[in-house]
DNA sequence: AAAATATAGTTTGATATTAAGCTATACGAC
DNA sequence: GTCGTATAGCTTAATATCAAACTATATTTT
């Protein structure tokens, strides 16, 4: 294979996951949008509901955004009552942040119609091409890791 | 195939999808960074060199963003003087942005590094295995267009 | 021509996001 | 015990992003 042909074929191919990804994601999205949610808000939270309280600090990692960041998120969840932080009494510079009731109901019901959606985005696929597309995606992903 | 096992591949997939892209946009990202440009600019700035003047609206829909926000976006590469806008003088509801020279410049070189990296990334797989992920990611991608 | 409608771009208000610097707390070394 | 360092979280300043309301211009209807 020629060196342009391997590069044009490098750049489709990367125009084609980054499409299928956005594409993917913008409905997902709709799903938690309409529950009131954003992307970050709903990422917050099913980690507090797989995972149980959290410091913050864990939320960040989880969600794999900055602390900063998760601040603001954690604040906005925390006006709507989804989310509430206590202060550890042991080690005081933590805050462990807790589902609230009606956080946690939320949650529960949105995850399951934001689950559904994947199912159904990934629908297009049969079983064995969603295999070879997670093996192929990870073999991209991987090259990340190692850096 | 039970229920509970599509349902666990669907998400399984789904994660390792957003991982590969997820990571293959850091890495580029980087590159647009270290020549102090953001995706969104990048984006409309390659749109420009590769189609020359544009309206506002078009650059949109090209980059796939809400017209508000590429006013901001357009807004700050003017300010770095890389791009400049020129009022149509037949429709005057048209603005036309067009590359400076510098702009032109900037895009040009940071182009072809782009394009490398995005080659790079791609390198952990060989041409068939791009050629297959690339068919199952327009399959994916597809769902979207049709609905 | 005047009124209604459509279109291009801007503004506003909310949320997100990062990097970098800041405060408060904890802990280990001396 | 005090000092230096590490850690958790907050703040700030940029930029991004959308939806919705708005302005200016153009086009269509009547």
């Amino acid at each position: 294979m020629k060196k342009a042909d391997s590069t044009y074929l490098a750049l489709n191919t990367y125009t084609k996951l980054m499409r299928a990804a956005e594409s993917v994601t913008n409905r997902t999205s709709r799903v938690m949008a309409a529950a009131g949610l954003t992307i970050s808000q709903f990422g917050v939270l099913e980690a507090l509901y797989h995972k149980g309280p959290l410091c913050q600090r864990d939320v960040a990692a989880k969600i794999l955004k900055s602390t900063g960041n998760i601040t603001l998120v954690i604040d906005n969840l925390e006006k709507s009552a989804l989310v509430r932080r206590e202060r550890d009494t042991g080690d005081r510079r933590y805050l462990t942040v807790h589902l609230t009731k009606s956080g946690s109901e939320l949650i529960a019901k949105v995850f399951v119609d934001v689950e559904a959606a994947i199912v159904a985005e990934m629908g297009s696929l049969n079983g064995d091409e969603q295999e070879l597309l997670g093996k192929l995606c990870k073999k991209l992903g991987l090259r990340g890791e190692q850096q």
